[in-house]
Parts: structure tokens; C-alpha cells; sequence
DNA sequence: GCCAACGTTGGC
DNA sequence: GCCAACGTTGGC
């Protein structure tokens, strides 16, 4: 799961209540199927830094709560707000995150990019991906936490 | 249903 | 700040 971390970080989910967030403004079709189809309670989460100076993975995340409303889709105050979206059928949908832990080190986008043959075609590092949630396989998870160790 | 225009993402 | 890539919108 990337996110810019100007608006939301690493350390902003571990100084939340308990640790968790609702992972709020998802508006892509693709990402929302993907958290209302296949992410279940106890699903570990790769947390990416994005639009920074080192983009890259910078700590370990679970989610706690499967998907349900999200509230700002219906806040005309935020800046998530959709007029479109009928309440009594919520068009965007949220999951909660906790934080589970620190890398030792960032592990940099440079670095996934450089091992792309071993990660099996990781959307990613996919030319042209856009997607601000996306799946990992086992083992490109595998893969991608062995570098923590090594470099 | 096509597709051009537009907006957004996000690395660099 | 630039710009490639891609999703969305809306005219037809």
C-alpha cells in the first residue's frame, strides 16, 4: 500500500489510536475490487513511501477490519467527497491497517526495479503502474524482505 | 461505443 | 517542475 508520506507516514500510523487507520480516498475501481474481494483480517502489508525523496518500503502493516464504507465519499467536506455515491450504495470502500513494524532499512523502489526478473513481473515496477494498493505474491514477498537483511 | 480531452499519479 | 502513463469524462 503506497502513500505519500507528507500526508500520511509510517510514523503517522504508529502514533494513531491503537496503531490502525482506515485507509481512506481509495477511487480506483481496480483497488477497490481488490480490498472488497481478497483482503482479509490478518493479510500482511508491505508499506511504500511514495513522492518522496526515497521512495520505497519502509515498514510492515496488517489489516485488521475487511472493507466497508468509507465515510468520506459521503463528507462534503473532504476532499475525498463523491456527490455520486448513494449512500445506500456506497461506491468506495475503506479497510483498517495497523502497523506491525519498522524495516531496518528502507528497502528503495531503485533496488525492487533492479531486481525486477526476481520479483515475477511485480506491478510496482510495472512500466507505467499507477495502482496506489496493489497484491504481492508470497513469494515476491519473500523476495522482497530478503534485501532487508541483505542490501 | 468510440475516442479526444482532461486530470491525476508519481518518479525523476 | 517536467512529463509519461493511464483512468475518467463527456460529446457525438
Amino acid at each position: 500500500m503506497k502513500t505519500e508520506p507528507s500526508t500520511f507516514s509510517l510514523d503517522d500510523l504508529v502514533a494513531s489510536p491503537e496503531q490502525t487507520t482506515m485507509w481512506e480516498g481509495v477511487r480506483n475501481y481496480t483497488i477497490r475490487n481488490w480490498m472488497r474481494d481478497d483482503m482479509a483480517v490478518g493479510d500482511e502489508v508491505l508499506f511504500y513511501h511514495s513522492s518522496c525523496a526515497v521512495p520505497g518500503v519502509v515498514g510492515l502493516a496488517e489489516i485488521t477490519r475487511t472493507a466497508y464504507p468509507d465515510p468520506t465519499q459521503f463528507d462534503p467536506a473532504s476532499h475525498y467527497f463523491d456527490p455520486k455515491s448513494d449512500p445506500a450504495d456506497p461506491r468506495w470502500l475503506v479497510v483498517d491497517v495497523r502497523f506491525v513494524r519498522r524495516l531496518e532499512r528502507t528497502i528503495t523502489l531503485a533496488e525492487l526495479k533492479a531486481r525486477a526478473d526476481e520479483l515475477d513481473d511485480f506491478l510496482l515496477v510495472r512500466r507505467g503502474n499507477r495502482l496506489s494498493v496493489m497484491p504481492v505474491t508470497d513469494a515476491q514477498w519473500t523476495a522482497i524482505l530478503a534485501l532487508e537483511a541483505t542490501g
